[in-house]
RNA sequence: GGUCGAGUGGCGCAGCGGGAGCGCAGGUGCCUUACAAGCACAAGGCCGGGGGUUCAAAUCCCUCCUCGACCACCA
């Protein structure tokens, strides 16, 4: 793709001005709300960026959509406020300061937990404004008056609150299980939080001895991907099924290198067509073998420490890390003559999302939520509609996330976090969660300790919709809840559907009397490169929304980003969307001044349609009013911009101010002057006003330049949206159907002239055949054809005969026969019409042959079998009139 | 292994039961005073293969092929 060209004049500066103009409103505010919607609240969420982020392309297109949909709320009068903040986001914020303090030869565990989080909220002062100051710049209506943080005072409050409740009533219990443990960030991750990434690896075939020999067999071979973790195997299992080892289950092995004996048994869970059929077992190290060690009451070793290396009493692998540990394993075993052998192996890696560290399945000590008793009610919301999922396929994924959903771990070994509310005596045992901090012991007085550990970033985040409306002190009272909870819209990526969307509707049913968070949840689709694959750092492929904006403009980017959205689970981004959105804009701008700039003499006063031209495009634009609110109604914002790009270009740039410049011109009479004013002034703030949501710039600063009537709105960000029901009245078949001949005897004008290589200055004479109804039609719209069609005269008849010299276009129902004295190519003029005539005389044969089955005349719809009717008639009378005038041309 | 998405003119996509459309690129001609980031005109497609349902299939069903995502498993 060519190099985009750089912007003739400076977007941002006067994007800025008009954002701080919105603001000084008090637009941004929940605003009065006005009209039949004055009574209800809209209101949005904006998923809380991460105060470590910079804007990237999925929030340039998820913060576009829900600004589109705030501000078409906004306009059609409800209460709108758009809760904007930041997500304090535990692992990437400490890994981030982690890093930064690294770069000063300072390491967290020198300066301690405290000096720490204060390195973190310097971090937040520092860095938190960033990514809210690129939401401003894309123009989006949040509510910054009111911004929110989900370390705030009252926001960890409410975090607390929910730990408690759940802790009294159970939901919250500690556990020693095995987690995924990143030896990097030295923190529990939960599932949902690992990656998995295909590694090619070995299979390792090792031996281990029988403690006696069994009918000769002297060892089992066991297959493993991680030789390292035997030092803590405490069994070895077969299929109960198996044939080859029954008879040695409930014998003994002596576990080579540490000499433990491990007993031989029997799960239902070992595959024996996989590697030899016995497998080791490592409860502590692995989330299979810790079930099967669960029922078989095997102990659990653990060899690692929180680094992953090995601990002590394993004499020389003592201190090494995983991967020496297995190089010096595998070495030793073939030293002692028991590795087998060794296949290739591909296999996949669970790694740290943040880090991309190798997870280590560990045993430690976690807080975990029990779910059951939550998902059931957040399951039954979607499945009954109170909440829907756009594109609506995203109800199943949910629902399929929740019925898998297991207890949630979450707990995080990290400082930079809300810090788990649990106290602990070490005097006399006492130990409870409490909201409010506790100091001394409330059973013996000797000091207590909080719990070291954090929670789960998504922990905080599930309250975000509620935590952000008051609800810490007064719950389900609390004005802003009682007046707008639940709110509308949530607008997010797929991939924390079950992460983020579905624990905010399980803590929301808990937390707020059952009470769903939104009611309408959009799935976006995700952004993806122009080569098709997700945007990352590492591959380079990534678009900066930055760069963008300084390219298109705000206003073409979200346009073009809007344009492309589809119900599809991704899209591939293409720039050349932005750059025709761009020029979109631009010729909106030169629309408007095209209009500004013919205003002298302008009188307000009430639109109304006078002449067809007039009444074709009230009547279009009744129509595009309707087609555009359908389209927002089910979300689908692709459509949206289909529909207002070939409104305003092709319909009132291409035709209706061409048609307008003859009744604007010095010497056109003056009422009807005033007139074409008015409904030029009119109809292109119904286009402002639809294209509003999506570009907000440009559409502001050309209403802020537009005549306005006493009592419009101050600005555009709070004018009314067009009223399609007001607007139907102007439904129009009749001027619709004028027009359309008045294009097409344009065109064929303009195409003859193209044909024949006429410059576009050359005057014609046109001569049009048309039936007495669309003759009348045509009749008081020759100016409008002599000025778009460059005619010199123009007649038109219903027996009118073509003249010497010209060339006939047949259209439906009329023909046009352009005057080109002299210049006819009869050969030329033959094979056009043959080759149309190769078509209609298809078509037509396609139409009989349907109409002349006697199933479809039977069974088609009345209306389908009309319609098919007469475009067969329509389509032979045009091939009858084509062929007579191939024959005309001897 | 399971679930889902996509395959339509050179490229990127829309349409999802009754006439194949849009944007970009490419072609030709135009500085026609709103706009050359523009205007006009033309050209370009057995809608991935096969089977089925239907009076009717790009559109629904089955199957195969090709890409992609997510979930699960991987000793």
């Amino acid at each position: 793709m060519a190099e985009p060209k750089k912007p003739v004049d400076d977007f941002a500066a006067r994007e800025r001005a008009l954002f701080e103009a919105w603001r000084e409103g008090g637009y941004f505010q929940r605003t009065p709300g006005f009209g039949e919607h004055a009574a209800e609240p809209y209101t949005i969420v904006i998923p809380p960026p991460n105060i470590t982020g910079v804007l990237h392309m999925g929030h340039a297109l998820n913060d576009t959509i829900q600004d589109a949909c705030v501000r078409r709320a906004r306009m059609r009068g409800y209460q709108t406020r758009w809760v904007i903040g930041t997500d304090h986001a535990g692992i990437s914020t400490q890994t981030k300061v982690d890093k930064r303090l690294a770069d000063q030869g300072i390491s967290r565990l020198e300066i301690g937990r405290e000096a720490f989080v204060e390195e973190c909220y310097k971090w937040y002062e520092e860095y938190g404004t960033t990514i809210v100051n690129q939401v401003k710049g894309m123009g989006c209506s949040c509510d910054y008056s009111d911004e929110h943080f989900t370390l705030e005072p009252a926001y960890v409050r409410a975090v607390r609150k929910l730990f408690v409740d759940w802790y009294e009533h159970g939901l919250i219990y500690r556990g020693k299980r095995i987690v995924n443990w990143c030896p990097s960030c030295t923190t529990a991750i939960a599932d949902d939080e690992a990656e998995y990434v295909d590694e090619p690896g070995h299979l390792w075939y090792l031996r281990y001895p029988l403690v006696e020999p069994v009918d000769g067999i002297e060892h089992l071979v066991v297959a493993t991907t991680r030789p390292e973790t035997m030092l803590g195997d405490t069994g070895v299992a077969v299929n109960p099924k198996d044939e080859r080892f029954g008879h040695l289950v409930g014998k003994k092995v002596r576990l080579p290198l540490v000499g433990r004996e491990i007993p031989i048994f029997a799960d239902w869970h070992v595959d024996a067509e996989f590697g030899t059929g016995c497998v080791k077992v490592t409860p502590s190290h692995d989330p299979n073998d810790w079930a099967m060690g669960e029922k078989a009451g095997l102990p659990r070793i653990n060899i690692f420490d929180e680094t992953a290396h090995v601990v002590e009493g394993y004499g020389k692998f003592s201190g090494m890390d995983r991967d020496e540990a297995r190089e010096a394993v595998v070495a030793a075993f073939e030293e002692l003559g028991l590795l087998d052998h060794v296949e290739d192996h591909d296999h996949s890696v669970m790694t740290c999302y943040r880090c991309h560290t190798k997870l280590e399945p560990w045993e430690s000590e976690q807080w975990f939520v029990a779910v059951d008793g939550l998902k059931e009610a957040a399951a039954r919301v979607v499945e009954d509609g109170s909440i829907q999922f756009h594109p609506a396929r995203w109800k199943q994924v949910y629902l399929d996330w929740l019925a898998n959903l297991k207890d949630w771990c979450i707990s995080r070994q990290l400082w930079w976090g809300h810090r788990i509310p649990m106290y602990y005596c070490d005097e006399c045992g006492w130990e409870d969660a409490s909201v409010d901090e506790i100091e001394v012991c409330p059973a013996c007085g000797a000091p207590v300790r909080q719990d070291d550990d954090v929670l789960d970033t998504w922990f905080s985040s599930q309250l975000w919709p509620f935590a952000t409306m008051g609800w810490t002190e007064e719950g389900m009272d609390a004005p802003q809840m009682r007046a707008a909870y639940p709110t509308q819209v949530l607008s997010t990526a797929r991939d924390i559907m079950g992460l983020w969307v579905a624990r905010m509707v399980m803590a929301s049913m808990y937390c707020c009397d059952n009470t769903i968070p939104f009611e309408d949840v959009i799935i976006h689709p995700t952004v993806m490169a122009a080569d098709g694959k997700p945007m990352s750092k590492s591959r380079g492929n990534g678009v900066d929304p930055l760069r963008l904006m300084e390219d298109y403009g705000a206003d073409g980017m979200r346009f073009g980003l809007l344009m492309q959205v589809t119900g599809a689970q991704d899209m591939k981004f293409n720039e050349a969307k932005l750059e025709s959105s761009r020029n979109f804009a631009n010729k909106v701008k030169n629309a408007s001044r095209f209009v500004l700039m013919n205003l002298e003499g302008y009188e307000p006063g009430a639109p109304e349609p006078v002449t067809p031209a007039d009444r074709w495009i009230f009547s279009r634009l009744a129509k595009v009013v309707a087609a555009v609110d359908a389209a927002y109604d089910n979300f689908e914002f692709g459509e949206i911009t289909r529909e207002l790009y070939s409104f305003v270009w092709n319909e009132f740039c291409d035709w209706y101010i061409e048609f307008s410049k003859a009744r604007l011109a010095e010497g056109a009479d003056p009422a009807d002057r005033a007139a074409c004013q008015r409904n030029l002034v009119f109809v292109l703030g119904q286009v402002l006003r639809l294209l509003h949501p999506i570009m907000p710039f440009i559409t502001e600063e050309v209403y802020g330049e537009l005549p306005r009537e006493e009592g419009a709105a101050p600005m555009l960000i709070v004018a009314s949206w067009p009223d399609a029901q007001a607007l139907a009245r102007f439904a129009d078949d009749e001027a619709e159907r004028a027009i359309e001949l008045v294009c097409e005897v344009v065109g064929a004008v303009r195409s003859a002239r193209s044909r024949y290589g006429l410059s576009p200055r050359t005057e014609l004479d046109v001569v049009v055949k048309a039936p007495a109804a669309d003759g009348a039609l045509l009749e008081g719209q020759a100016p409008l054809i002599a000025k778009l069609g460059r005619t010199a005269s123009l007649a038109v008849g219903a027996d009118a005969a073509k003249p010497a010299g010209s060339v006939a276009h047949v259209g439906a129902g009329l023909e046009v026969y352009v005057g080109l004295a002299g210049h006819v190519d009869l050969s030329a003029e033959r094979a056009r019409m043959e080759k149309e005539r190769g078509k209609l005389e298809a078509d037509v044969a396609k139409l009989d042959k349907k109409l002349s089955n006697e199933g479809f005349l039977a069974k088609a719809a009345p209306e389908v079998v009309a319609k098919d009717r007469g475009r067969r008639d329509e389509l032979a009378d045009k091939l009858a009139r084509l062929n007579a005038q191939i024959a005309e041309l001897g």
